[in-house]
DNA sequence: ATCCAGGATCTCG
DNA sequence: CGAGATCCTGGA
């Protein structure tokens, strides 16, 4: 993919850019630390650095940053090297999801850290996403580092395993946590302890990488698929949360399917394109309420 | 006050 | 095995 870059002061400006809107980037349910501020724009914090991104009439302006860190962090982390005219064209074919993608279309895969990423979605099992922003948010500022201000707002680094292997499963529940908190903490320790390499795994073919992520305690079928999908570049993946779940039964299959049925449906139905179909559909089944009972 | 939203895990048949 | 209960917590 090639991009018009335009650099100055701290900013990195894309012209006319496609496949780039951060309400559907970052309100799809993929990533929690970001901040919507006054103006429109995203203020996030990823890999240590605080990023503002916003969408100008067709231009994609980058803030508080500079052309190495776009090049080494943020061009792979907004998944920009990746042609997302081609996926929609194969993904259009059903008629489906070529109605979920005109309401989600500047949607794209971020390409997130595994460690925050392994906990992140730990945290989201039976929990909405306002709380989960808050516990992470809360995990940050206490245990992470402080990286700096931004427009008001104060911005800390997710911490490491090594510091929350530190901690008792009651420092972790005072982030709002509940009975994940165990989980998290066990999670730090196997990570810590380099029981498990959380960055091996992204090399190996998605069905080792799912074994090896359900031996995580608190990790399931679903958190597993997102962990692969959000960090790991496992686009076959295909989470079901209650959404998806909601919007499969609706338009292609009945009320009360069960859940192993809908992942093996979803992964023959769309392949390799599965995880990109699974975030058009939860954003246009979440905007529209599909399928919501009442 | 009581109910509800949310996946993983535990328990029971 | 599969179905159903249980876990936390903030917001209505």
């Amino acid at each position: 993919m090639s991009y018009e870059l335009i650099e100055q002061n701290d900013k990195i400006i894309i012209k006319d850019i496609k496949n780039f809107e951060p309400k559907h980037i970052f309100e799809c349910g993929q990533a929690f630390r970001w901040h919507v501020e006054d103006d429109g724009s995203y203020t996030i914090v990823a890999y240590g650095k605080i990023l503002n991104i916003k969408k100008e009439g067709n231009d994609a302006v980058f803030s508080n940053t500079n052309k190495e860190d776009f090049k080494s962090i943020w061009y792979y982390y907004f998944d920009l090297h990746r042609d997302y005219d081609e996926i929609k064209k194969e993904l259009s074919k059903d008629p489906i999801l070529e109605k979920a993608i005109k309401f989600g279309e500047g949607m794209r895969i971020l390409n997130q850290d595994e460690w925050e990423i392994l906990i992140s979605f730990i945290t989201s099992a039976n929990n909405m996403i306002s709380r989960i922003k808050k516990s992470l948010n809360l995990l940050s500022e206490k245990y992470g580092e402080f990286i700096g201000e931004y427009r008001g707002n104060k911005y800390y680094s997710f911490p490491t395993a090594n510091s929350l292997n530190k901690l008792s499963v009651e420092d972790i529940k005072e982030c709002g946590l509940g009975f994940r908190a165990k989980y998290i903490l066990s999670a730090a320790n196997i990570v810590d302890r380099r029981e498990m390499d959380i960055y091996a795994i992204k090399n190996m073919p998605t069905d080792d990488a799912r074994k090896n992520l359900l031996i995580f305690p608190g990790v399931g079928p679903k958190v597993a698929d997102c962990i692969m999908l959000f960090s790991m570049e496992k686009s076959d993946a295909f989470p079901i949360d209650v959404w998806v779940k909601r919007v499969m039964e609706y338009f292609y299959l009945e009320e009360d399917t069960k859940l192993k049925l809908i992942q093996e449906y979803g992964q023959e139905k769309f392949g390799e394109l599965a995880g990109f179909a699974q975030q058009y559909l939860f954003y246009y089944a979440r905007e529209l309420g599909i399928g919501k009972k009442k």
